[in-house]
DNA sequence: TATAAAACTGGAAACGATTCCTAATTCTAA
DNA sequence: TTAGAATTAGGAATCGTTTCCAGTTTTATA
């Protein structure tokens, strides 16, 4: 059922006039006659016209297709970041291709290739991972602009949504040494990523501030999601000579931590200090009042898609910053510290 | 830079056979000789072709691609429920567009005519009503086929993703009622919608049961989010002859009940019983241990894609059910109660 | 060896729009 | 009144594929 499209072909039938016509009426071109007009608008109206997307992309080269991919929709944080770019972009007239990557290089890299296939107009991304030698290769082979979420991709001709973390998470280290502590444990995810790298700035700026010695073994970067920063939490705070303190990078890295903590029967904001990088829904709802560093997801959406905007406007690549902010809850302040 | 896309055209050429033949190699028709196979392969492999998803989508009539609609994707429980329909979908060879209805019926609308334009191949959704007349006809009118997310549009040529609400809210309900608690209060959603009403029918089943008179001032049904939910609790538990307990339907309405709650220093599973229709990311880290009616989302995504797969194979169209699991833990008993 | 069937290939017509080119019409000014 | 410019409208090419059709070659069968 259904199967009778109506296409301009009808519309100009009905009006009797050329296909041609009544794609210039259409199209708002202005050698058009006002009897001309009237006549096709009427058709239109009287068929329920509407042109085909896909014949329009085909013609015009360019789909009004965004590829957004990134590691894990699920995470609230990515797609609070998602909504607001396909909100922004819709308001320009473009659609939104949603893929999850997984974390998965290969995945990414056949998304790419997906992406490419389909003729989008541009891609928005937060890479697994910026160092691999792919990258350059298959962004520069794609043939459409990139806006990078996060990350820092040099000597490429992309733009990017760049988080200052390393300002928010130094304001809360810093917080923490005041507040007494020196045994201040981090743990996020992969090393080789901006996000993770800027943060580590941070939290070492402070340190260094404070003339705190830097112990390595209380920072512990290596895998994105729960799992990694479960183990580690458990590892740091099982042992001996434990931490004080305690900062997670990233909303799975820190539900690992807390839980892991839940385990222990460590409550943070009582027996350890605790800030958390991010925050999540319901945060204000968790055990205790946590301390966080904040950053607005809604504007690195909103930012993503007017640098997408630009590229497709032709313009150079550029950069947006997203601040972020130290949110000092009850948890800086543990009740008993060493 | 990088204009030059390569065509059929180019590998034809390349190989020096027909664009009908390099078609058919790549397409695995069986009428094609090893001879030029191997050459068009050869071709193929070394100018890096790849078939224009665009083009094909044209001449097909096919674009592999679903539309997927929903409230907001920044639900939980609908970004697992997307994601895991875009895992399953993407196996079978689609792509999804994904847009958000923010729960207004004009932009509903809207997306279906975008969706429309766009022709797509299938649609999945969580509509804003089910009641509403223009939803027939629109989706009659579609020309594609419609797999509904919790909701029974009747008489109507979709399939539907149902669960089984009831069962599970009457099993939480009669542990309430078990535990001693006889003023059950009720807030969730809107009342014209499958979900709110089946719920609302295993509430009620288990006070018949027990032979309770139903209190209609305890149920509280209007809009779905936080700020409903908040007031409604706040006006409930505010009053004299508060309840004694509260289920909290769907992850907006328990957002905004426990937040009133915290506000009115009434804590679940101490003051008052309480059971959260729905779980959520860290639901275990929040300050008590909540009972739950539990549904699985990464199930209700793969079922809906696979109902749609079954409306594109043009099989009839067809319900698949999930359950809810009641979960109780310490909240479905405070300790002290009236 | 003749003949029918099967395998293979190329050409051309779609799919549904946009846009360039050209011809016809209207308008302006001499 | 008429040349020339400005409007306006139609025809055809094009975007990059698939697929139908017809023609040619190969294979199987008698």
């Amino acid at each position: 059922m259904g199967k009778n499209r109506i296409t301009i072909h009808d519309v100009a039938a009905k009006a009797d006039v050329a296909i041609s016509s009544v794609s210039r009426v259409l199209s708002g071109h202005r050698d058009v006659s006002e009897k001309m007009r009237a006549k096709v608008v009427a058709a239109v109206a009287e068929l329920g016209y509407e042109p085909d997307h896909l014949a329009q992309s085909l013609r015009k080269g360019a789909t009004n297709t965004i590829g957004f991919m990134i590691r894990d929709i699920t995470n609230p944080l990515f797609s609070i970041v998602a909504q607001s770019a396909e909100y922004e972009l819709r308001k320009a007239g473009y659609s939104i291709i949603l893929i999850n990557s997984h974390g998965d290089l290969d995945a990414e890299k056949e998304n790419f290739a997906l992406f490419k296939r389909r003729r989008i107009d541009g891609v928005i991304a937060s890479l697994v991972s910026e160092d691999s030698p792919y990258v350059r290769n298959t962004i520069n082979e794609l043939g459409a602009p990139v806006v990078l979420l996060d990350r820092e991709v040099t000597g490429l001709n992309a733009s990017a949504v760049i988080c200052d973390h390393a300002q928010g998470v130094k304001q809360a280290t810093a917080d923490l040494i005041e507040n007494g502590y020196k045994r201040i444990a981090f743990v996020s995810g992969r090393k080789d990523v901006f996000i993770s790298r800027n943060r580590i700035k941070g939290y070492e700026q402070a340190l260094v501030d404070a003339k705190i010695k830097i112990d390595e073994d209380l920072i512990r970067l290596g895998k994105f999601g729960e799992e990694f920063a479960y183990e580690q939490t458990k590892d740091l705070f099982s042992g001996k000579n434990r931490p004080t303190a305690l900062i997670s990078g990233g909303i799975g890295a820190s539900t690992g931590a807390l839980r892991a903590l839940k385990e222990l029967k460590i409550k943070p904001g009582a027996d350890i200090a605790f800030v958390a990088l991010d925050e999540w829904p319901m945060f204000d709802l968790l055990s205790s009042d946590l301390s966080s560093v904040y950053r607005d997801p809604e504007e690195m959406g909103r930012q993503s898609a007017w640098l997408m905007l630009d590229l497709i406007a032709e313009k150079a690549p550029s950069q947006a910053v997203v601040p972020t902010i130290y949110r000092p809850r009850s948890s800086s302040k543990a009740l008993s510290h060493a």
